[in-house]
RNA sequence: GCGGGUGUAGCUCAGUGGUAGAGCGUCACGUUGCCAACGUGAAUGUCGUGGGUUCAAGUCCCAUCACCCGCUCCA
């Protein structure tokens, strides 16, 4: 669904026009799903990742609790050891078998465990039935239809799962038969009171199977290919030698790093819960098919936060980060309608999962929210697996409540705990606790994209001749601009370049700043806004206090979006830009 | 992965079998007095890649790669 095709076209040639991002291996024909930052974009990623550190972990905000929250940073190998994944759930997860649809007005792709929901007969047609909104469909087949469940999962996996979806919770399934059918056989009674005759059985003849299936889609029988491995998973081999032994995969996230470095961090940093671990990196994961841009590629970076706190007040955190991270984006200059933040519904959520939001943007390739970051309430799943599969204890242990406790029962003379009491106690909540982690996980690219496509701007106005001009400007938030500001000499004579460029040196000190003295001025401030530079500072006759010179001593500061100009004495100008950029 | 579309200069694109083009941009020199100014000059392509048909291929055929759209996915 292309919303505004044209205007994603345009931004990307522009992009590539003025050295944004470029195609990665372009001279060998590109490979799909990767891309290079050229020298704007680098700038310009590199704003939006210095300035989440920069208010994350080296300038954190205030948090819930009044006090300044404690962060701090972590940087890991891309490459673990690869039981990681297998404790994430990444290396099966990851990994979902697929089929697609042959049928010619169809060729639909879905995974296969959707294919193998919910079928429901009657007489001769077969319907799909998908088993989050089943109940329509099931109530047009009265009762009698047979409900053939098949699925890769073990039964008992399916019968959870189906238990799990709104139509069927609080269901009681009894096993029964049907005719001289060899497969499981169950009674399916929702809480409506309602019954359903399922046939439940692993997927163990595919070949058989799909000769009998109907597509979900188009119901066309026997249409489907056999469930096909898609593996998201980068799969690569540490050691020269490349055996079974040495295969691992580069990381889908930079999180697992930080659960793995949990333990690590409490015992050299001094910092106690609650606290946050904080890490930029590279991700890898091969989509099925990347798209849009930098939106989906194979290649991604990731700014993630793994948030540590108590369980009783992990709700707390959790709407601290919701909201904290979504008026990020909006302080950095996304205050359009097309960022929104969303809370997920109660069937989005993975199981071990509280709540979760979504900031999402409505960029201009699709017409749905797609998102950038998505703040999770993860629970304690995450240590709970590393612990279970690594084996080391990833508990936390509360030493000053613990302490005060002893205390206060030696102050109330009560008498002295035995070694058993003491580790009976010791060794539960609120003492000892696996801590509820709360993610902001958001990615570096997908904000890049946003940001530039929210800062791309048009204007339409005659030029010396009379004839309309469109003016294209990448209205980036001054902190995020790949250039500060540029430096021009309104001609080139009569000192004024010399006096341009001894500015510009002064500014570069602090600033990347650019300097520009070739063309006409108009054409230079069109350069500029295109780049996305906030401010264009011109040496013009003033400056040099000509005579009749209204300001001398004084240069103009264009302003890129009002294209208005202040007058600023020289001695001032890298003040009146520190006043506008901070200190970043 | 399946189906459809596209690929020619830095960017946007024209070119339906017979000497590769335009606009914009870029660079140089001259000029210059605030919003893509003007003059003169210049550079730039193995027409995505490989193979085939033909006297002759940017153009026709096959393969391949990349991008765009849909299915799917989610940072």
């Amino acid at each position: 669904m292309p919303a505004d095709a044209a205007f994603m076209d345009k931004l990307v040639a522009l992009c590539k026009r003025r050295g944004f991002i470029f195609q990665s291996s372009e001279i060998y024909g590109g490979i799909g799903g990767f891309w290079d930052y050229g020298p704007l974009g680098v700038e310009l990623k590199r704003n939006i990742k210095n300035r989440w550190w920069h208010d994350h972990v080296t300038n954190p905000p205030t948090g819930p609790d009044g006090h300044e929250i404690q962060m701090v940073g972590l940087d890991c190998s891309i490459i673990m050891n690869p039981k990681v994944w297998e404790a994430s759930g990444h290396a099966t997860g990851f990994a979902d078998p697929m089929v697609t649809c042959l049928a010619e007005t169809c060729n639909k792709l879905m995974r296969a465990d959707q294919v193998l929901g919910l079928w429901v007969r009657e007489s001769r047609s077969a319907e799909f039935v998908d088993v989050t909104a089943a109940d329509a469909v099931l109530g047009d087949a009265r009762n009698q239809a047979t409900a053939p469940l098949v699925t890769s999962q073990t039964t008992e996996e399916l019968l959870v799962g189906l238990l799990a979806t709104k139509d069927f919770k609080k269901s009681t399934i009894t096993p029964t038969r049907f005719g001289n059918d060899p497969r499981s056989a169950y009674e399916i009674r929702n809480r409506n009171g309602r019954v359903f005759a399922g046939i439940i059985a692993p997927i163990t003849n595919w070949a058989e199977l799909r000769k009998s299936l109907p597509c979900p889609a188009c119901s066309t029988i026997g249409s489907l290919t056999e469930p096909r491995a898609f593996n998201l998973m980068f799969k690569t081999h540490y050691g020269a030698l490349e055996v079974a032994s040495s295969m691992t995969y580069l990381r889908p996230e930079t999180a697992q790093g930080i659960f793995c470095n949990f333990k690590n961090i409490l015992d050299t940093s001094r910092v106690k819960i609650p606290f946050g671990i904080a890490q930029i990196g590279k991700a890898f994961r091969n989509e099925v098919n990347p798209r849009n841009f930098i939106f989906r590629s194979r290649e991604f970076e990731q700014m993630e936060i793994e948030f540590f706190c108590r369980e009783e007040d992990s709700m707390d955190w959790y709407q601290f980060w919701r909201n904290t991270r979504y008026n990020w984006y909006v302080n950095l200059g996304l205050k359009s309608e097309k960022l929104r933040l969303r809370d997920q519904t109660a069937e989005e959520l993975a199981h071990y999962s509280k709540a979760c939001a979504d900031i999402e943007y409505l960029f201009p390739f699709s017409d749905e929210f797609q998102e950038l970051e998505g703040c999770a309430h993860r629970g304690c799943f995450d240590l709970t697996q590393h612990e279970k599969h690594s084996g080391v204890d990833l508990h936390y242990f509360e030493e000053t409540l613990w302490s005060e406790f002893l205390a206060k029962r030696k102050a109330a003379g009560e008498p002295e705990l035995t070694k058993e009491q003491k580790s009976e106690l010791g060794g539960k909540p609120p003492y000892r606790y696996l801590p509820t982690v709360i993610e902001p996980s958001a990615g570096a690219d997908r904000a890049t994209l946003a940001f530039l496509c929210e800062a791309y701007s048009e204007d339409q106005k005659p030029d010396a001749k009379g004839v309309m001009q469109t003016r294209v400007y990448m209205k980036f938030h001054p902190k995020l601009a790949p250039i500060k500001a540029a430096f021009l000499p309104l001609v080139n004579k009569e000192g004024m370049p010399e006096i341009a460029e001894k500015l510009y040196r002064d500014a570069k000190k602090h600033f990347n700043v650019f300097f520009d003295d070739g063309g006409a001025i108009g054409r230079r401030y069109a350069r500029q806004d295109e780049a996305g530079t906030p401010f264009c500072i011109t040496i013009d006759g003033d400056t040099l206090g000509k005579e009749g010179a209204a300001n001398p001593g004084t240069v103009t500061i264009r302003d890129r979006d009002s294209l208005k100009q202040d007058r600023v004495g020289l001695e001032h100008v890298v003040g009146w830009l520190k006043e506008r950029l901070g200190a970043l």
